[in-house]
DNA sequence: GCAAGGTC
């Protein structure tokens, strides 16, 4: 009797193949496959891996010009990245074919039933599918494989048709949509444009078009914020005290309590300690170590993502695609630290954690994995940035285990004349968890010993005239998270589905704008498929999913549902294609517009097919001709070059990277630039004022930051100076 | 190629 049992994904396999025999034979298929052999009295078991999807979806007649008649093909057919896919379909075609019978061991999800029924039905052979069991388990403990393998279950039909309806409904829309826009420039203005839309990728690119939009009609406020410089040093630092009610929108108001305590002194009115009680943070899912590496190393999500998954691969850290925060005893914690102990600094960490203690964990889960943590392999030869990652990963392992930290907060209140005033310091009064997370930045102000009655001679009154501020842009991190409340996408898909708006360019930016296209696409959708830019697809889609594996609903309802929505979407459009096509190609240019030609014209970034290299021209080609050629994979910046008005570029990568003037002739090195001037003193501190360069453009701030705060404009600064001057 | 979803 022959089994054969066929798993998600190689690492699973073993799992498995480890859980049923003590000693599974490991077997090659060529040169790259894996599968292991258990040889029993009267049963031969073969456990056989996929990588994931083997077969994807794609249309019967590549020539229609709308898409509804699809097939599933090897995954490698339609997309040439996938060719390691091959070695894994030839070997389950091999080895598979011709069992008694076969177990279907993928994860226990819609994706996961569906490929492995996939490739039961395409590469083990139709009739595989009528003699498949289930093994259905929720972790890959020894414990639960075993369970699953004594307690198989049918394979559940319904399941797999759910996990069909969800990749046809998404082709139906995505990819006829997508044509469509493609299709309205081509007609309107005999231009390639490749656009595109889906059911995540366009209700995401709609939360960056609703916060533009926020911003765009914010008006600020103006307030003030009075403060009084006491004559009472933290550090090397004057204390400010804030006055206690914080903004003060009204004028009046502000102007009168600024009067109130000219010449006046201070007197204590209140000193009060509180300690509070920081728990150590949770374990890492993906979504958080994405999070925590853009805050700590500025890594995009996707750059974490592709890191965390080869230090996976080499066995150092456990798997990455996970939601779970939580950290099962059955990890073996205590093996995991003996191990990572082989490394001095790690277990100088590792002894200092109290004896017998459980991982303070996070409140999601994930069926097939726990929290990424450690293997306690340790990594040899790993490049600066994995190096980075894996030293997040582990010790915030670590620390999860680790005491309490407490944080000592100062408050004093204290009374210039009649008006109050309080400040705050704050610093950390045990470490606990601090000492083993060496990425936080820690509070260590020091305390001045004062007591209620404690006269304090105030130096200045401060009055800062502000603005409120419009809601902030999204990064890409915050936009994963905005993502993962919404449940839009999956863990896996997020960082890619953003990377991809920023290559159609209709965002761009580390704090993203949206460009004139993303709008454009926006503006358009919301009137011809509201429906898509909203959740409502995702939403509806999810309930009939439900409703195909509760055996409400059919597979083949949902699909007919879905394809006479998208033909009522596409006759919308089709109707109004020119004018469509005509709006999308002027966003896209506006959006690659980067300045000023002399001639009058705009200077816009074009793609030459000949060199295939990016370079900048001029928009009244052929009557103005001027090229600037770009440097591989640069980006044209926001800032002018001082000297020629240009836009600015950058191009490099890490710490080769340079910025210089757009024309290579007018030999002004940006990156030199980079040592700030000094341009006066800070008129809060007394230390030296800086000009800098931020994100929109020249400021000036203070080189006490981020102790003192103090900047300005260009433009405010002496006004500023004289005005404190004058107090 | 176009989507979104698995996985190396």
């Amino acid at each position: 009797m022959h089994e054969v049992i066929i798993c998600e994904k190689p690492k699973s396999a073993e799992k498995i193949a480890q859980a049923l025999s003590p000693n599974p034979s490991k077997m090659k298929y060529g040169k790259k496959v894996n599968y292991w052999e258990i040889d029993g009295k009267d049963k031969k078991i073969t456990i056989i891996s996929a990588v994931g999807h083997l077969y994807s979806l794609t249309p019967k007649n590549q020539k229609e010009k709308v898409y509804f008649d699809l097939k599933w093909v090897p995954s490698y057919e339609t997309q040439k990245n996938l060719n390691y896919v091959k070695d894994y379909v030839y070997a389950i075609k091999k080895l598979g074919k011709g069992a008694d019978k076969y177990i279907h061991a993928c994860d226990y999800d819609i994706e996961g039933t569906l490929i492995g029924f996939n490739a039961l039905k395409y590469a083990c052979g139709e009739n595989s599918v009528d003699n498949t069991t289930r093994m259905k388990f929720s972790t890959l403990t020894k414990k639960d494989l075993l369970e699953a393998y004594n307690n198989q279950i049918e394979l559940d039909i319904n399941q797999v048709d759910g996990g069909i309806a969800r990749h046809i409904v998404d082709f139906y829309f995505g990819v006829n949509i997508s044509k469509a826009l493609t299709g309205a420039v081509r007609k309107a203005k005999y231009r390639y444009l490749q656009l595109s839309a889906g059911r995540v990728q366009t209700p995401t690119l709609s939360i960056l078009v609703d916060r533009e939009k926020e911003i765009g009609k914010f008006v600020p406020e103006p307030y003030c914020l009075i403060k009084a410089l006491l004559d009472i040093k933290s550090e090397k630092e004057y204390i400010i005290a804030d006055y206690v009610d914080g903004k003060i929108f009204d004028s009046e108001r502000a102007e009168k309590i600024f009067e109130n305590c000219q010449g006046a002194d201070s007197i204590v009115d209140k000193v009060k300690i509180t300690e509070t009680i920081r728990k150590p943070p949770i374990p890492f899912n993906l979504g958080g170590l994405q999070s925590e590496s853009h805050t700590i190393f500025g890594f995009s999500p996707k750059k974490t993502q592709t890191i965390a998954q080869n230090l996976y691969t080499e066995g150092y850290t456990s798997y990455p695609r996970t939601s779970s925060q939580k950290l099962p005893e059955s990890l073996e914690f205590d093996k995991i630290f003996k191990q990572l102990s082989a490394s001095s600094t790690f277990k100088k960490h590792i002894d200092e954690l109290p004896q017998k203690t459980k991982p303070n964990e996070g409140k999601k889960s994930d069926a097939a994995h726990p929290a990424i943590h450690s293997t306690g392999i340790i990594p040899k030869n790993l490049d600066v940035d994995s190096v980075k990652i894996y030293e997040l990963i582990t010790y915030r392992f670590i620390s999860v285990f680790a005491e309490n930290s407490k944080l000592e907060t100062l408050r004093v209140d204290i009374n210039v004349d009649k008006e109050k005033f309080f400040f705050k310091r704050k610093r950390v009064s045990e470490m606990g968890w601090l000492a083993h997370y060496p990425f936080r930045k820690l509070e260590e102000d020091s305390f001045p010993s004062l007591k209620k009655g404690d006269k304090i001679k105030v130096n200045e009154i401060l009055s800062e005239e502000k603005e409120t501020k419009p809601p902030a842009r999204y990064n890409e991190a915050s936009l994963i998270k905005e993502l993962e409340k919404r449940e839009l996408g999956t863990k896996t898909t997020r960082a890619d589905i953003i990377a991809k708006l920023y290559d159609r360019k209709y965002i761009s930016g580390k704090k993203i704008e949206v460009n004139q296209l993303g709008l454009n696409i926006i503006a358009n959708l919301r009137e011809y498929c509201k429906n898509l830019t909203n959740e409502e697809l995702t939403r509806g889609l999810e309930k009939e999913l439900e409703g195909i594996m509760g055996d409400t609903i059919s597979k083949d309802k949902v699909i007919e549902n879905a394809k006479k929505e998208v033909l009522d979407i596409l006759s919308d459009i089709d109707k109004n294609t020119l004018k469509i096509g005509e709006g999308l190609y002027t966003a896209y240019q506006e959006s690659r517009v980067v300045g000023k030609c002399a001639c009058g014209g705009n200077l816009v970034v074009r793609f030459s097919p000949k060199t295939k290299s990016s370079f900048v021209g001029c928009s009244n080609y052929p009557d103005c001709n001027i090229i600037y050629s770009l440097p591989k994979n640069a980006e044209v910046l926001k800032t002018k070059c001082e000297k020629c008005g240009l836009p600015t570029i950058s191009f490099g990568r890490g710490k080769s990277k340079q910025r210089a003037c757009l024309d290579p002739k007018c030999g002004v090195d940006h990156s030199k630039i980079k040592e700030p001037e000094i341009v006066g003193q800070c008129p809060v501190c007394g230390k030296d004022l800086l000009k800098r360069q931020g994100r929109y453009g020249e400021f000036i701030g203070c080189s006490g930051f981020p102790q003192c705060k103090f900047s300005s404009s260009l433009e405010d600064l002496e006004e500023k100076l004289a005005e404190k001057s004058e107090n």
